[in-house]
DNA sequence: GAAAAAATTGAACGATGTCTATTTCTTTAA
DNA sequence: TTAAAGAAATAGACATCGTTCAATTTTTTC
């Protein structure tokens, strides 16, 4: 078969996307499969290749996607809430990433080729997820601490991530580790109160 | 080719594994081949399975060898030590895993399908280098709050690890972070400070 | 309406993990 | 000593993967 007019470029990106997305979120980082994602659709492994360029882009958007759903997951758990809204931002990270699973996952076993950085756009993607901790934050710290909270939230999401990663990874389970969620918040607590927030 | 008593059963599980860990060192986990690794000691891909039974038992294999030396490396960094044992263990954190690089991505990289838990012997591995950090913060601990040590050490791993793993995977350098090893010691300072240690 | 450009395909390639029938060697038993 | 039993190693087949590319078909352009 050749050239067919069914979507245009845009449409088919989208499709593709959609499709992808799906699939890494059933079955997992480790079975997603290009190939899958084309037959799924009704076009051939080849279009994939128009579209993305390679595996690794495709991947790449794929991941970007998560980071789009994860940001509005987060801005919705905090939008209207007024108190202990670090607590419900680390609620949320731990929602998302269990709800989410296959897809969060995704985002840390995938990697690039090494010295191939990802695109700006991908980027700013965690950019917005670290701006809303490091707003959340800000507002926390005493007056004049304001430079604290960039370097702060880059630290917390570190330590939260951790405690995430045993939760879903299984490490947690070996060590009998049974509140994941209340180790993180604790590990923030201790942090904020050394800055006397909290 | 048939039998062959080239090596005995013992000799060939440790020549696998020693060219596999040092394939799985150079090339990460992504691009390690089982029957790469068959090819360079001079067995046929057949021979790893009559060894190992699969490839997941393999890839545990090595990653238990990785956990080996992991453990020894830490306890050579404390070994001696007087004072500020704790910074020394993360700063061991740190070096372990810039160091070995890729057998230490692979530890969290590679995941037993779900459902299926590790080997009694693999989760004793993790729970040695757990120990290791439990003892040093039973040691710092304020008498009577020994109790704590297994779930503060649970959880400060679990922070140092999120501090290791967005510093390898670019996470850090994407949110202008240069000094995770301080961030990780700070973040390790602070829940000693809850406690009245440090 | 012809030429150029764009899009889509599917086959080919070299890998991978996995499995099995077969061959070969070692051990055991008569 | 020799034949049968058992264990170990292999080659090859299978299905899959990402990747590439010549060929084909449609759309666009002039």
């Amino acid at each position: 078969m050749g050239r067919r007019s069914d979507h245009s470029r845009e449409e088919l990106r989208e499709l593709i996307l959609e499709e992808g997305h799906r699939q890494l979120s059933e079955v997992g980082f480790a079975r997603f499969s290009a190939r899958e994602v084309a037959k799924r659709i009704g076009y051939s492994i080849g279009t994939i290749y128009n579209v993305f360029g390679s595996y690794d882009a495709l991947l790449l958007a794929l991941n970007g996607r998560t980071l789009d759903v994860w940001l509005a997951f987060l801005e919705q758990r905090l939008a209207g809430r007024e108190e202990r809204r670090l607590d419900a931002a680390i609620e949320a990270y731990f929602d998302f990433a269990l709800g989410c699973r296959h897809a969060w996952t995704a985002l840390y076993d995938f990697r690039l080729p090494e010295g191939t950085p990802p695109s700006q756009d991908y980027r700013d993607k965690v950019a917005a997820i670290t701006g809303v901790i490091v707003r959340e934050i800000a507002a926390i710290l005493p007056p004049g601490l304001g430079g604290e909270a960039l370097p702060l939230a880059r630290s917390l999401l570190a330590s939260v991530h951790g405690h995430c990663f045993f939760a879903l990874n299984g490490t947690f389970a070996m060590l009998g580790e049974t509140d994941p969620v209340g180790a993180a918040k604790a590990r923030v607590a201790d942090a904020l109160a050394r800055f006397g927030a909290g």
